[in-house]
Parts: structure tokens; C-alpha cells; sequence
DNA sequence: TTGGATGTGGGGAAAAGTGGGGAAAAATGG
DNA sequence: CCATTTTTCCCCACTTTTCCCCACATCCAA
């Protein structure tokens, strides 16, 4: 389980490195897809594959060529280097307006890259408009 | 699995690079055939043996006779140079309204290539009349 | 305090993408 | 059947990107 507020760079490269707890989760590969919002999603393979299949699962033949050629263009594999870091694809950076400075944040089934500007901004409104934390 | 947008270019002899990722997949051959809308379609040739065999099971003899002379014709066998370049017969490149700058796009089974500005505009055309995506 | 794990930066080799020359093969026309 | 033109294909060359490796600074725990 992804869990966890980790603030982390990319570097000139377009390398970030993942944070060291989510590493061992994805070692049988990984994919990076654009989220819902102005951040990136990463989910174990496993996870993917069972979530796109559900989403492709109840579409009429149409709907789900529009819908499939949305959701796996805009993917991509994701490797870690020696060091545990991963690519982020140039074109989701821009997606989810990436600067160096970026916020991962583990949420259950997956972890989100958020520019750190924005996930500062998006926690303070849900602090405002939204429920209190029943914990 | 294909996946990613990929920006590549046809040159003046009709070669276009694969995308270094999809090539090991295609190592049992491939075949490029008229996609759905204004693109072209390339699938290994063990998902394409699957797919026509699919759709041509359920058809009676006289729609499976047009059929297969609208299909069979168009398609093409992939064969990689010794950079990994595919060479897109002239016929289709004029189906799919192809220019020199074209975008390579995976869609789990099979990739497409598109028109770069067909391509994009396609996308924003899905991006507004489609549902938000939930990953 | 020290040693290992973690996060960050950068050099350099390798691979990927692109372009073009020229030989071999195929098509065309007498 | 031969000669000419056209097309195809193999090879080399160049540029850019990717990836592998080493280095170092920091943090936390023993």
C-alpha cells in the first residue's frame, strides 16, 4: 500500500527518484499515466492492468476505441535506474505542470506526482471545503 | 503491452522509425493495415491472426467475401530495416493523410499512426466530448 | 559518532532517431 | 531480349536522447 507525503526533485534529466518505501511495490513493473487533476499517476502493473480492464470492460465498441485511445497514449512503462529513480516522460510533465519541485503522495493503490506549488494549494482548499479526517 | 505518444517523422523514401520500445514486440512479424478513422493501425501478427480470425467467424459467405476484399488488400507485412525503420506504403500513407511529422501512439494491442495535426486535434476533440478519466 | 540507506547531480558511453549515397532489384519500353 | 528508368534496400554518417555509472551530501539509526 502506497502511503505517505514525500517531497522529492526532478532533476535536469527528468529523473525523480521514487521514495525508497514504494520501490519494493513495483518491482514487477509499473506504469505512469496522467491523473485525475493536474498530477501524474503511477500504479504497480498488476494494479493497471486490472483497473483498465475494468474500465474498458462495459463499453459499446465505439465508446471504447475513443476511450482506449485517451487512456494508453497518454501511459507509458515505468523502470527505475541503479539509484531507484524513475523517467518522467516529457510530455506528462507538461500534462500535470511539473516544475523541479514536486510532492509524492501515496494513495492506497497508487502514488500521485504533484507540482509541489499546486498540492500545497489543493490540500489547503481540501482543508477548507472539505471533511474533517474521522481519524 | 503498446503504450506512450511518440513524436517521429516519414522521410523523403517513406521510412518511419519504430519506437525502439515496440520493436521487441514485433519480433515475430507485424502487419499495417487501415486503421479506424484517419490513421493506421499495426499489430504483431499474433494479435492480428486472433482479430480477423474474430471477425471473420461470425459473418455469412457473402459479407465475408467483401470483407476480406476490403481488408486483406490494404494490409501490408512489416519488415524493419537495420535501423528499425518501417517503410508505410505509399497507398496507405495517402489513406491516413499522413505529412512528415506523424505521431506514434500505442494502444494496448496494437499501435496507430497518426497525422501529427490530425492527431492532436483528435485528441482535444476527446478530451472535451469524453468523460474525465479516473486513474 | 559512524555506517548504511537515501536523495541528488553530472560525465560519458551507448542507443535512438534522422538523413542520404549508391548498389541491387524490379518495372518499363522498345 | 536488351537497355533504360525507377524503385527498393543496404549501408554509412550525424545528432540527439537515453541510460549506466560514479560521486557526494544528507539523514537516521545503531
Amino acid at each position: 500500500m502506497f502511503l505517505g507525503e514525500h517531497e522529492h526533485t526532478i532533476d535536469a534529466k527528468g529523473r525523480m527518484a521514487v521514495p525508497a518505501r514504494f520501490r519494493a511495490q513495483m518491482d514487477r513493473g509499473a506504469v505512469i499515466s496522467k491523473g485525475m487533476g493536474a498530477c501524474l499517476s503511477v500504479y504497480t502493473m498488476d494494479r493497471w492492468e486490472e483497473k483498465s480492464a475494468e474500465l474498458t470492460s462495459d463499453k459499446t465498441s465505439d465508446e471504447l476505441r475513443d476511450f482506449e485511445r485517451r487512456i494508453y497514449p497518454s501511459a507509458s512503462e515505468v523502470e527505475l535506474d541503479g539509484q531507484g529513480r524513475m523517467i518522467i516522460p516529457a510530455k506528462l510533465r507538461a500534462y500535470a505542470h511539473l516544475g523541479s519541485e514536486v510532492t509524492v503522495a501515496g494513495v492506497r493503490d497508487h502514488f500521485e506526482i504533484w507540482d509541489r506549488g499546486i498540492w500545497n494549494a489543493e490540500q489547503e482548499r481540501l482543508e477548507n471545503e472539505g471533511e474533517t479526517i474521522p481519524f
